[in-house]
DNA sequence: CTGTTAGCGCTTTCAC
DNA sequence: GTGAAAGCGCTAACAG
């Protein structure tokens, strides 16, 4: 490990608060001050400038284990997912990295089951390890996680969810956005339109169920649903061929990206094709659609807009402000490819 | 901001040493030692027990500002990637994380473009903001981590990839992964088969194309291939319309999944069915693959090996051992799916 | 407007 | 085998 020398340094590290102040002529605590911009003291034009020219001439940046330990912060803020497979969590993690970095904190990525027992995300916040934490669009079963949101919700966040005891959220308008799925299918001349959803224990879809029960209720079309066991592909598959088995359907509205690939499989296998026996749209773009077979008509909502709000809105609450529930709002916008088009004939 | 008394703690915190030497009748420093197997000292079984003890009772964990700040070390690594949309990455970083936090290590992820100009990794890793970071599969373009390379290679490691200047890589056996793919599109009775790759500026190509051309010489048949422009789905669409114009093709080798779902979609309007009239092979499994159209067969290598692996040698080199090259072997897997099968008659 | 001071929690010589 | 003491780089009173 390098040493430093006793009085005068010897082996140069990264430049410290006190080089800069030798550089400026000042004492580090100013320099501090000015670069934190202390409201408390003012420093002259004159001596700012000189330490911002110091800082820059030296490429002076804070150390952050060092601030980490006077403010009793870590200055890393975890994110909890179920998983990164599916591509929206990844421009999400992405995008609130991104602004987390500018807004100087790190990150740390984790699930429930993989940390280990005692090892949760909610300990590590308890101790310390992070000073808050993003939990995206998951169930909260972890018990830890859960007793902490009933002692100290203040900095937990749950994105494009809501949890009862859990006061911060910021969610996306998922009804409005399937409603506007349905729209779209009954314009073309659907009236048998098949919504399938992942269990509606979790808000995110019971939001989107909910769209697509008042657009039937207000088209005045009888609502056929499928409620999948899960979240995966599979779950979409295996929902749609109970779709298919009970309903006389001319179209499906998948509530997720990972459900409308199972249900692109189990038509296929079914041997319907889409769009012409069946039209299928689902919500929220990622890369993915364009390339499913047949590429994918959805309704797109500003997830990554969704993001930098949480972000920002946790780091506010980290530095005192009060918890509270958000919601981006934002006209869904119609990508339209090919999986949608008029409803055969014969039905 | 919660404060602590002058004398006695007021507010309490997580528990520190002190709180844990106090409890266990000790001077903090040797819970220090202890906890970290000092091997200069050994402490007696008796007292060691009751550190433990008085240890798991506080429920203490170090505060990783206060050893950062000692050790002159932030105890984060950097993961530096091209974009997580590819499930590979994201199944890795996954691994890589939860390696990392067993080892003691946080990570935080970050790509060239999206940092800014004065804030590239390579300068994070300079000023002592990462203490080592890992590059995954792809080029280095960033100027500063370049200079980065030629000064003081021992903190980065490229996965799967090796790079002209950087002493320290985990790669898998790409080459023989290709070969095996051939392999058995020429058993089940492919001669014509393409293989289709991203630039081969990129190592990992590179390989995957040695492989392929190997395994044709090896077969005595003629090596046919396109190289994409990119990595992207795009790319392969583009490059296997290409193919299509140009040979006579009973097969396809698409060197990575992205590449192989822009041949799936370049095929299908090129209405040429698969398998029946083109099969089609890729390497690396992710989820998706199966639920393409139809399920790739492809040939799998152990990437969260590789994942473990990388992590593993780069905490290896940060605390002192030398850079190394080192390559995970393992035989490839197949997983046998749906877009593989004879050639057609006529061919 | 600016300097002085103390101390966050930890590791690590150096004593005993 | 164990304790004492110093100091990493920073911020936040408190002085001046």
């Amino acid at each position: 490990m390098p040493v430093r020398g006793k009085s005068k340094r010897q082996v140069t590290g990264p430049p410290t608060l006190k080089d800069v102040g030798k550089l400026a002529g000042v004492d580090p605590s100013l320099v501090s001050r000015v670069l934190n911009n202390d409201s408390t003291t003012s420093a002259s034009p004159a001596t700012k400038k000189k330490i911002l020219a110091a800082v820059k001439a030296l490429g002076y940046k804070v150390n952050f284990s060092a601030r980490g330990l006077k403010m009793a912060r870590s200055s890393t803020i975890g994110i909890l997912l179920p998983d990164l497979k599916n591509p929206i969590y990844e421009e999400m993690v992405r995008k609130i990295q991104e602004r987390a970095m500018e807004l100087g904190y790190g990150i740390v990525l984790g699930s429930h089951a993989e940390i280990g027992a005692d090892k949760t995300f909610a300990s590590l916040l308890l101790q310390g390890q992070v000073d808050g934490i993003l939990a995206l669009g998951l169930e909260i079963n972890d018990a830890s996680l859960r007793r902490l949101a009933e002692n100290d919700n203040g900095r937990v966040l749950t994105v494009n969810a809501r949890f009862k005891g859990i006061s911060s959220s910021v969610i996306l308008e998922d009804s409005r956005c399937a409603e506007y799925c349905v729209n779209h299918l009954n314009e073309l001349g659907h009236k048998k339109i098949v919504g399938i959803f992942s269990p509606l224990k979790l808000d995110i879809y019971k939001r989107r169920y909910t769209g697509y029960m008042k657009a039937c209720d207000k088209l005045g079309i009888e609502p056929l649903n499928v409620i999948a066991e899960g979240f995966e592909y599979h779950d979409g598959y295996v929902a749609t061929l109970e779709a298919i088995a009970k309903y006389k359907l001319t179209a499906i509205f998948a509530a997720s990206n990972f459900l409308a690939i199972g249900t692109l499989r189990a038509l296929r296998e079914s041997h319907l094709t889409v769009p012409e026996q069946v039209s299928v749209i689902s919500m929220h773009d990622s890369v993915i659609t364009e390339y499913l077979s047949p590429p994918l008509t959805i309704f797109s909502l500003p997830t990554l807009e969704l993001a930098t709000t949480a972000i920002e809105q946790l780091v506010g609450m980290i530095v005192g402000e009060s918890p509270k529930h958000t919601i981006v709002k934002s006209k869904p916008i119609l990508v339209l490819r090919s999986s949608t088009g008029t409803p055969p004939r014969s039905v």
